[in-house]
DNA sequence: TCGGCAATATAGCCGTTGCTAACTTGATGA
DNA sequence: TCATCAAGTTAGCAACGGCTATATTGCCGA
């Protein structure tokens, strides 16, 4: 494993990188090869969600505001993303692209019906994720901040299996 | 909560927006403010854990390929990490200047001590995650793909959490 | 009313992570 | 031996998400 210690492949078991053009018939799994072991699929999945995961959090948020403030500032969501101002104008022209989010230019920013739906939706994700978190024991602060970033990542059947948890153990 | 429908803040509860210069000291936190909440770290934590993703998830399929095939081509990197072929070098690319890879050019990619050790972990980690998903009733093909994602925001508190629980519960 | 200032927007930089197209290399087999 | 061609690299593009610096706007109080 490291760079002084080079690999002794036994060549009986895999021989690497010889394309053999024989009895392979081209779909089917090739136990010798990567790609049959179909992992990409999950690293896909994984990068996919986490595209999504700066647009759930900002929706939730802008969600809050509203709620607590009475209207969402770009000032407040930056400081409450840990952002640069710049950086949630930015953001906010993302949610308005993908049609969660208006703005009027000056003014407040307010979440289109989509939005709010997503809105609800990551909260309540949110709000299980913690609570599975602090049922298998880990302490409420720190399942808060992990809760974070795992939300992203948590499947609608995940999200029913974790809620299926937490009502049969009351 | 949508555009047509402009938020009707209560006045008396939180005045947005006019800078109180009166009895403020300027380091106490003030609810009505956003920044008194203190969620910003929450985000820069899982933004923190996110930029280590990719490289957790390299390494530890490096070592995978290492330990399978006796070395690590940049094909199959990225056949399995479900990337194009220079994708995959420029993540090598990063991997080598953070100290965890090395790599002949048109060889194969080693690990460092550093990198074997953070794949050691990463594989570790990605495991328990699965049994404690596995373990509240996720299905384990479910639990593979989600865990792909979730693994890198939990932190090693909440790793030996999840140990604990899985340990006790047989 | 209107000047100043805080909030917001814009411009432009950088690094990351994808991609495709084109070039280089080196291993293989005839 | 050496031509071929799969494997790998390089070049260059785009989108995203940070940032700072600068321009703009609109709100409030004098
Ligand atoms: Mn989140
Ligand atoms: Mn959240
Ligand atoms: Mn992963
Ligand atoms: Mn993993």
């Amino acid at each position: 494993m490291s760079p002084s210690d080079p690999p002794a492949p036994d060549p009986a078991a895999c021989p690497p990188h010889k394309p053999d053009p024989r009895i392979q018939q081209p779909d089917a799994p090739d136990a010798c090869t990567p790609e049959g072991t179909g992992h990409a699929d999950r690293f896909t999945r994984a990068r996919e969600a986490q595209a999504q995961a700066l647009l759930e959090d900002y929706v939730e948020m802008i969600g809050d505001l509203i709620e607590q403030l009475g209207e969402a500032r770009v000032a407040d969501i930056a400081a409450r993303m840990g952002v640069a101002q710049p950086t949630a104008t930015k953001a906010i022209a993302r949610l308005k692209r993908e049609g969660l989010a208006t703005a009027r230019p000056y003014r407040g920013v307010f979440l289109t019906e989509t939005g709010a739906r997503m809105a609800d939706r990551v909260r309540v994700r949110h709000r299980t994720v913690v609570e599975v978190l602090v049922a298998v024991g880990v302490p409420r602060d720190l399942a808060e901040l992990d809760a974070e970033g795992i939300e992203h990542h948590v499947s609608s059947q995940t999200l029913a299996a974790f809620q299926s948890y937490l009502d049969q153990r009351g």
